[in-house]
DNA sequence: CTTGATGCAAAAGTTTTGCAATTTC
DNA sequence: GAAATTGCAAAACTTTTGCATCAAG
């Protein structure tokens, strides 16, 4: 189960007006590479680093945003909202996934037999909001997975 | 704000102690460029990064546990239950901070400055505890970070 | 003495940067 | 045209590894 299902062509559609207004308020320049990037991003299922980007970029064929200009780019799309970083350290690099029109979701992970399930919780949500006014944050994102050994692995004794 | 105080000197020597029991466990061989390692690491307040370890490790003087050595150890560190992994990817190099002996506790990152606030919530405790058995799972570990900007970076208008 | 731990240096990786060539406004 | 964006290559970093040497059991 797991991830976060792709998001369709209108919502990739929105990501990319929400990009290009970001550009327009910082004075910058729009660019067909920048958005093939932010595509390829807001269309990627769950969590990916920068080398799996610039590899589905790759695949895409057409255009082939080189890795550094990847590089230069995702800072962008996380002021824009679109994405965020994700996940602790594990190894090859940082990883991110869509932020954009996806709701507030928590996994939970069994250690032992790997098996994830997604949730939600509306108390959660609510805390997090409250959480992050209280101490003058504007909340744009949120990672939240708790780990244990589930009933199956380690039956109640 | 608020990062976890730093241990105290019995509370080092417990965790020591839960070490001692780990390398016995894996039949390793003790040594005090190790310990070394684990007493900087129990005593960092905050999160620290390698880099920060290693300098603090030569600060105090004594003997220069090399780079590489702390990359060794630090694994082990984290199956002693001594230290964990903290914080998603933040450009320069790993984090962790102390988990021994830690409450757990949450983070909440500005996107655009990159400071990191540190806090606790019984409630957000509380509900996952209850989150996790309603779905038959025995937790033992949790992430749980909020992202956003904060009112430095943008001021309430 | 047998095996693990360490330091060093070299190898792998990951991110960042300077520059010249392009593209956008 | 002026200024931002890109690709490329080089520089800067972060982690990992192979090896010879040391230390612990």
């Amino acid at each position: 189960m797991a991830h976060a299902a792709a998001l369709d062509s209108a919502g990739v559609e929105r990501g990319l007006a929400r990009l290009k207004a970001l550009v327009r308020e910082r004075n910058l320049k729009s660019s067909a590479v920048r958005d093939a990037v932010a595509r390829a991003a807001l269309q990627h299922e769950g969590h990916f680093t920068v080398e799996e980007l610039v590899q589905t970029l790759r695949a895409r064929g057409v255009e082939g945003a080189h890795r550094a200009t990847v590089y230069r780019v995702l800072p962008l799309l996380v002021d824009a909202g679109l994405i965020h970083p994700a996940l602790v350290a594990s190894g090859d690099g940082s990883r991110y996934e869509r932020a954009f029109e996806r709701e507030p979701h928590e996994h939970i992970t069994c250690t032992r037999c790997g098996r994830v399930e997604e949730f939600q919780s509306d108390a959660v949500a609510a805390l997090q909001a409250d959480l992050a006014s209280r101490l003058g944050f504007r909340l744009t994102g949120r990672v939240h997975e708790l780990f244990g050994v589930c009933s199956g692995c380690e039956p109640p004794s």
